[in-house]
DNA sequence: GCCAACGTTGGC
DNA sequence: GCCAACGTTGGC
């Protein structure tokens, strides 16, 4: 039986790696989450075709900067063996993997960007992960609705992204 | 740059 | 298994 899509709010400081990033290289690993709740989300539940917003962090102007959308299921995160890497973990191996990722491909930069600001103003989007005090998270689940939410709120509604 | 909230580590 | 100390995240 086939499941319906989910959807996703991924984390990226812009200045390690931004959605236009995204957007030159058209999909990549989503690579180096270091958090055991993220990690269960990626490698358990982010599945083929579902939909990413891709939201970036720690700057400025703190905002959802575009679209993405799951291009592959999870594999072993290739950065946890790596000894060159700032993500290597000596606690990994390759018969057991700790770290995972999924690939993203990009769907689309929003041609404004929609600030955090805007999101605490919505009634609509209270209860969002992202929202809540103290949240860290940098993979989580978005509701459908809230989804829905705000593609309008891009005003861009109109267009099929997907 | 500050600092609150959070997750992880490690001594006991 | 508890919990204090520490390091990190991320908005402001």
């Amino acid at each position: 039986m086939k499941r319906s899509l989910r959807h996703w709010l991924l984390k990226t400081e812009p200045g390690s790696y931004s959605i236009d990033d995204l957007k030159r290289q058209g999909k990549t690993r989503w690579d180096g989450v270091r958090n055991y709740q993220a990690r269960n989300y990626m490698r358990d539940s982010m599945r083929l075709g579902d939909r990413v917003l891709i939201y970036h962090s720690n700057g400025k102007a703190p905002a959802i900067a575009g679209l993405a959308t799951v291009s592959a299921s999870a594999i072993p995160d290739a950065s946890q063996f790596d000894h060159m890497s700032q993500y290597f973990d000596k606690k990994a191996s390759k018969d057991r993997p700790i770290w995972w990722a999924t690939e993203v491909k990009f769907t689309k930069k929003l041609s404004t960007e929609l600030p955090l600001k805007d999101l605490q103003m919505s009634k609509e989007l209270e209860g969002m992960v992202l929202l809540k005090r103290g949240s860290r998270l940098s993979v989580q689940p978005v509701k459908e609705e809230e989804f829905d939410t705000i593609l309008k709120m891009t005003s861009q509604e109109k267009k099929p992204y997907y």
